[in-house]
DNA sequence: CAAAATTATTTTAGGCCTAAAATAAATCAG
DNA sequence: CTGATTTATTTTAGGCCTAAAATAATTTTG
């Protein structure tokens, strides 16, 4: 009996080799590349124009979508960031007095945080100008292409909340 | 004399209200939540199941790409992020054994940065799974649609580069 | 009701990250 | 060649971030 193997056929091999995914792998870094370009232009602006963190900008965001305030626990889900992380952030806006937090009235646990008049105000004028930045970082794709590529990373964000479980931020 | 302004057509009215791009804000923070989640994800795993973070698997990952090693400058650039925090990183690698650092013979102010045997063992262990991760994230795109979204993300990166200037990683 | 489990937050230890200043070596200009 | 500038890295001060442990209040359960 013949003890070698079969020659194995292109599909064959290329089904027992582990498949490669050099495709998805230069997705996520070409992903990951205009995020991490992006943020750190932004971060810079807000520095140089408003002299805030990009932290403390998106905290903030958060505070002006809501009315009423948002306790730490929202805060933390909804910005993605562990609740430590939170303590210290409206730690750091309540010092500047931007910020507001109090004891909230249904559950002593809780602290309930809201933007100030002062931080209210200050947080409108960084948005404005936050909008015009990012308008600008996307002048190079006609609104057809927005609109697809919106499409394509809604997929793209449930796919990966599918793998990796939800990760909060609706 | 009439002294009331005629009134505004909704071209012009729109015209001279600051536009808004709401879309571009949209857009920018769906992509951000995409990166986020997926970063989360995977420093997730890397922790769990190989005890490593995610900036030092990166750093491994950019030596493994090349023969004969970086200096610490090209690490910065190529991993976008500052001078002093590769220092940091290179400094801990050192110490896991898993990387190698001497001094360029051109130059005696730069330092050249290599994987140890050992470190090159582990991370190509480490970048088998990790391949397979980043292929499930993607998993619910079709190759058409992340052949597209690759496309509109490099549209997107030229974009955001030609507003906020080089951030290295061609 | 009281013990157990859950939930909201804070604290702790440690790593990542930046900007800006400080070193030190290489290159340039006269 | 020498002073001035540029380049590669390190250091410093401070902020962001996480995981895990600790508190404290609420809810659930037996």
């Amino acid at each position: 009996m013949d003890e070698r193997a079969p020659p194995l056929d292109r599909e064959t091999s290329a089904a027992l080799r582990p498949a490669d995914h050099k495709t998805e792998l230069r997705l996520w870094l070409r992903l990951l590349t205009c995020a991490t370009l992006i943020e750190s232009g932004i971060r810079k602006r807000l520095r140089e124009t408003f002299d805030v963190t990009l932290p403390r900008f998106d905290l903030m965001a958060q505070l002006d979508k809501t009315t009423g305030g948002l306790t730490l626990g929202e805060l933390s889900q909804r910005m993605m960031v562990s609740n430590g992380n939170v303590t210290s952030i409206v730690e750091a806006l309540v010092g500047q007095g931007l910020v507001d937090r109090r004891p909230s009235p249904q559950d002593r646990r809780a602290q309930v945080v809201s933007l100030t008049a002062e931080g209210r105000r200050f947080f409108r004028q960084m948005a404005a100008a936050h909008e015009v930045w990012i308008a600008e970082t996307f002048a190079g794709l006609t609104p057809g292409e927005s609109e697809q590529l919106m499409a394509l990373l809604g997929k793209a964000k449930l796919s990966a909340r599918s793998t990796f479980g939800e990760g909060s931020r609706p």
